[in-house]
DNA sequence: CCTTGACTTAAAGTTGACTTTAACTTCTAT
DNA sequence: ATAGAAGTTAAAGTCAACTTTAAGTCAAGG
């Protein structure tokens, strides 16, 4: 099956613009031409724009894509390089979650305080309240917050 | 305690000019400033941009986080509405844990072909390997990739 | 008093990832 | 044969979030 930009675009919800650009910057090497130029999709493209797509979700930049698909193209040789550039990606993502995992505990406390100072009417409570007044697990992120222990 | 703006940029892990360019672009109302110009900030003021990091690494543009700033300095009157931007950015950082997940599935999915392929010093092996011989949860991330089932 | 390091501003420059524009060509359907 | 949709390129424009530069001011120590 082949598909012109415009259908795999849709395909992959991005703008045809957007897959000229990455042809561009030299993320679709394997994306071949109709006599008259036009270039002809496969499925195999589709799951590489795919991998291009979670690699993209993890925040590595269009350049280290890039580095990534011509690994592919240079065929079994690189198989050691592209299981170290997943397995770095994979604790990069980890990190991630962990990251954010962090910020939804700020997140929290700023629920409860907002909660607090609701039906108070004044944020004055929730901002005055002792450390032993909140919920356990918020305690040590206002902590933080203020910048009291380390 | 009162500090200079690299004491503050030091104490955030940012640089000077990051905070001067948040002053400008009006994130820093409550920062106040000596006879001679030079910006004061207070424990009070570390706190607030501790917040405006949280808000950052869940993605929030500049432009929203100055929105909240400025609900803040209304004062209590916009409670509701700060309890309000807080459960939506909590629903947010769930949205993209979740979806970080997803991705790490498909890491996870690479780093089981890649090694795959280093024991048999080939892509091909993987590639024409049939459904009932890969990992019972890595099955459904190869089919997403090829577009197989929906 | 004077040096020096850190501060100030306004304005311009940078980066990454696109998007838009303009001029043109190819493909498909009548 | 031709119209119109969708394709092509190169180049310029946009956007967010900074960073850098230039020219100058402030503040603390000797």
């Amino acid at each position: 099956m082949v598909y012109t930009i415009g259908e795999m675009a849709k395909m992959l919800d991005l703008a045809p613009s957007t897959l000229r650009y990455y042809d561009k910057e030299g993320l679709l090497p394997f994306v071949e031409r109709s006599e008259g130029g036009i270039r002809l999709f496969r499925d195999s493209d589709y799951e590489f724009l795919k991998i291009v797509e979670c690699l993209k979700k993890t925040g590595m930049q269009l350049k280290d894509i890039r580095e990534f698909i011509h690994l592919v193209m240079e065929g079994d040789s690189t198989i050691e390089a592209r299981l170290a550039l997943f397995q770095k990606q994979r604790a990069e993502v980890e990190k991630q979650i962990a990251q954010l995992q962090e910020t939804m505990e700020v997140i929290r406390f700023k629920c409860w305080y907002y909660e607090t100072a609701r039906q108070a009417g004044t944020t004055a409570v929730p901002d005055a309240m002792p450390n032993e007044a909140l919920p356990e697990g918020l305690r040590a992120v206002r902590a933080r917050l203020r910048k009291e222990m380390e």
